[in-house]
DNA sequence: GTTGACGTATCATATTATGATACATATAAT
DNA sequence: ATTATATGTATCATAATATGATACGTCAAC
């Protein structure tokens, strides 16, 4: 169980974030003995590091439960988190001036790995909970922004992602036929944008137009989510898709000369 | 440099957390060296903690430069924190009407020890960049969010934080004088909202409302910032206020009967 | 009143982190 | 080119630090 890189490895701080992580949409607050379970720790080891989270401000513990709940802390790391990356400047005044033009909900993607992650999202309209908060990773393949990405990468990089990035079936109408998505992804290669409906939540169509950088890879999407009630493929890609793309222009050529992403 | 309530502490993971806060607005990026020197940690100590962060995906790290940043687990972060916090869930869609509504800036932010913290922005107006992004601190008594929400809470509590709280000057008009705090907040216990000017930006007007908890006491507050170049107090009052009220209070109601915050 | 679940505290042991030192690599100066 | 400086990387003996079994308190349900 010692068998990562021995000697620069520091295990009680890899146990810490364990903790940490135990905290997601379906785990809201946690108990010592829950935390303990999902962790996979003893109840020594836990109660130590949960402790030391709570003194250092990490986690709050409610006086009455003793129950243990993300603290602001959480907030301030995505704060230093966009200070950081060096998209989010470039990409946030053009983004609310798209959502304010289009009047519809406009996203920011990152790839990160096999999924895409939100980095910045602008709901104009009453969605699903999850639709308005960042920080959310979805399988790449199964959104629009990430095959507006992957439609850019070399073509066996591609072929080797749609044979094997994870998908994972949120609604009854989420596509698990991979050659659907090399068809899906193939067209975005050739349109410049990608086009997805019902994938994560039913009626719901994505577009999305890559950000590309200096190595002519994609790292970045600009995605808008509309209502499949109000909208059809046509009226998106006529009165949506072009505002939507001179966004995602405007944004790229800062990254096109310098280098981009980090590891 | 032990005296912390020893067992029950484990030092490691908290080192490992001052390397996370080392990162902030003005630190995007941190090489070794940079880390032990803003940490304090000695050199050896730093990379084998800096390791142990990249390999657990929480830092970034370039190949080339061998700078370490944030990661996209910084992100998650958040979104783990919004699904604990009750606030977001009940307030989340009715900001979105308010500020479609408005057709401008809004805000939610909660009381964070003598700060607020930003939970929520909706930008509609392009503004600087920290006003854009989620997670900002701001010192409580230099905002309409934290005056609106001290003047809640019990006099003499309220008292002794305008006394004691900090205040940092952003701007040249930056209220640093106490009393005219205390004016502020006075007005605002009597009339339910409360008003700021030019305190974190020049020609920067913010209105604010209160969400009232369990206990009466607010612990977040619904706020709206706008330039004085196009909108005067009394418009403001009369335009934004009322629908900022009507969210305000329509969340509050969530949060009256049961218990709110942490710890 | 009894039982069980859960959070809290204690302590002897050796596993684990420590930090001084030496090596490697890159960048700048001479 | 050659040397110097800075910065990242690797090693290792030492003891300090985390470990986890155990025992104690406390609260709620039965």
């Amino acid at each position: 169980m010692k068998t990562k890189q021995d000697t620069l490895y520091v295990g009680s701080l890899a146990k810490g974030l364990r903790l940490l992580r135990a905290f997601d949409e379906g785990h809201t607050d946690l108990s010592l003995g829950e935390l303990a379970q999902r962790t996979g720790l003893d109840k020594s080891a836990t109660q130590r590091l949960a402790n030391t989270l709570h003194v250092e401000g990490m986690l709050d513990k409610d006086p009455v439960t003793r129950r243990f709940r993300p603290s602001h802390a959480w907030l301030q790391m995505a704060y230093a988190y966009y200070w950081s990356d060096p998209l989010i400047g470039q990409a946030m005044p053009k983004l609310i001036n798209l959502s304010q033009d289009l009047g519809e909900t406009v996203n920011l993607a990152e790839i990160s790995g096999d999924h895409i992650i939100y980095v910045s999202r602008l709901p104009c309209k009453r969605t699903y909970f999850a639709a308005t908060i960042i920080g959310r990773r979805l399988p790449a393949l199964s959104t629009s922004g990430g095959r507006a990405m992957l439609a850019t990468f070399p073509e066996d990089e591609r072929r080797h992602a749609i044979e094997t990035w994870p998908i994972t079936p949120f609604t009854p109408s989420t596509t698990l036929d991979r050659a659907k998505i090399a068809t899906s992804i193939a067209e975005a290669a050739r349109d410049g944008f990608a086009v997805s409906t019902g994938q994560m939540i039913l009626n719901e169509i994505g577009v999305a137009s890559p950000i590309i950088g200096h190595d002519g890879r994609a790292f970045a999407a600009v995605q808008c989510s509309v209502s499949a009630h109000t909208w059809t493929r046509e009226r998106i890609v006529s009165d949506i898709l072009p505002k939507l793309q001179d966004t995602a222009n405007a944004i790229s050529p800062a990254f096109r000369a310098h280098r981009a992403g980090g590891a």
